[in-house]
DNA sequence: CAGGCTCCAAATGTATACGATTTGATGAGC
DNA sequence: GCTCATCAAATCGTATACATTTGGAGCCTG
């Protein structure tokens, strides 16, 4: 969280994460194209900085680069939505089970402070900042369960499933039942492997059953005024 | 194989390929170092083009690069080889189950030409070609399950299988054991869901037991020298 | 002679300049 | 009035020049 006092010294991975940030809080929406120049006069920095942070959002998924066209917020198609979730399906019950196996009584406190948290940015009717708590919960689970390489990957699914969210979800509100993140934070400090592995499980059947197939096509957003807070 | 006569049309992607391959067949060793000016040398292109490459590759994990220290190719850990085995582990059985239920008799030829191949190229003792192939064929499953994302992730997760059969395996020789293909394609043939699941399960198993604690460390070799064919 | 310091060459990081492609508008022709 | 060719502005792709960092050679010093 250092960051340089220094003007120049914007990295493309800070730019990243800002643009990130505005796709997760749906102030950039799917489809909204990010114009290398604008970013540049935005920021302050050379293209150079700018197509590395668009190259790296590619590679995770949420911003699609079209030759000579230009970058835009990546939109997910219904069936790339309902592969992020099989993939997390398939990955994160076995993820709750690792950590079940292998949680401390620090993690358990994290997990706990980390739903207060998420409660506290609900409470306040910071949506995004909710949603990125509630993703950034099950990579931590993985991170419980020691797997770096699914760590990794599992931020990346994270991510896009915001990006889905914003697209394919029926009520908004859903996303605040947070019971089975109470659940699996139980299980954990329980050591119940079993347990902690079924409610992920469901928790991903759950999400998946909520996605839509209404067009979630909206109009495009001044990039500028997504960036401002 | 083919190096553009157009000396300048190599795409960053070209050169990705080419450096993909020598890592595969081990011609470029895990640790050897990928000087930028080197490789603009060889493919007579500006590091632009280069630098794209490389971070290309250190997304897909064949390369690991240095701030001011410059680009590597990667040297997995034992943890990091367990890990990527244990995710295809997790992947790779339901992806093999989906594959039998989709599979159409186009597929299965597919899959029986594939295996010819492979064994040609074991036959023509073509080791790398033949790790190539034998890598492939679990994402070809993978294709024919119809599932776009785990299908580009797992080609990542196979190209570092490569490189981690370069570093931790216990007997070269032991992936020319093709019986677990057989039976996929088998299975496969006879819509057997159960019977692919479980033998893709198998095979990933035999596959991590066979890594081994041996350190891999070995001379570097000369950038030039692994290029040339 | 060991230790460390200064300074320089080499390699990487960043900005800018130039060229290629796309796009949207303009206007001629049907 | 509509279609299509043409061109200019906008935008992206690539190469190059400049800035920064690193690692080590060589020298000084204790």
């Amino acid at each position: 969280m250092t960051i340089s006092l220094k003007s120049k010294s914007v990295t493309a991975d800070e730019i990243a994460l800002q643009l990130t940030e505005a796709i997760h809080t749906h102030r950039l929406q799917p489809g909204a194209k990010l114009r290398e120049d604008e970013v540049c006069d935005i920021f302050q920095v050379s293209r150079t900085i700018v197509r590395q942070s668009l190259h790296s959002l590619q590679h995770k998924g949420l911003v699609t680069i079209l030759r000579n066209k230009g970058a835009f917020v990546a939109k997910p198609t219904l069936k790339e939505a309902r592969e992020v979730f099989e993939a997390r399906s398939l990955i994160e019950p076995a993820m709750a089970r690792a950590a079940a196996l292998r949680a401390t009584p620090q993690d358990v406190a994290f997990l706990e402070e980390h739903m207060k948290a998420e409660k506290d940015a609900l409470d306040r009717e910071e949506v995004g900042e909710a949603l990125r708590l509630s993703g950034d919960f099950h990579v931590q689970i993985v991170r419980i369960a020691d797997h770096a390489l699914i760590e990794t990957l599992l931020a990346q699914l994270v991510a896009r499933s915001a990006l889905i969210i914003a697209l394919y979800w029926r009520r908004r509100n859903a996303l605040s039942d947070s019971s089975s993140h109470r659940g699996l934070v139980n299980a954990l400090r329980d050591r119940d492997a079993d347990g902690a592995e079924e409610i992920m499980k469901g928790h991903l059947l759950d999400l998946l059953m909520q996605l839509d197939l209404r067009d979630g096509a909206s109009g495009p957003v001044s990039l500028k005024d997504a960036l401002r807070k």
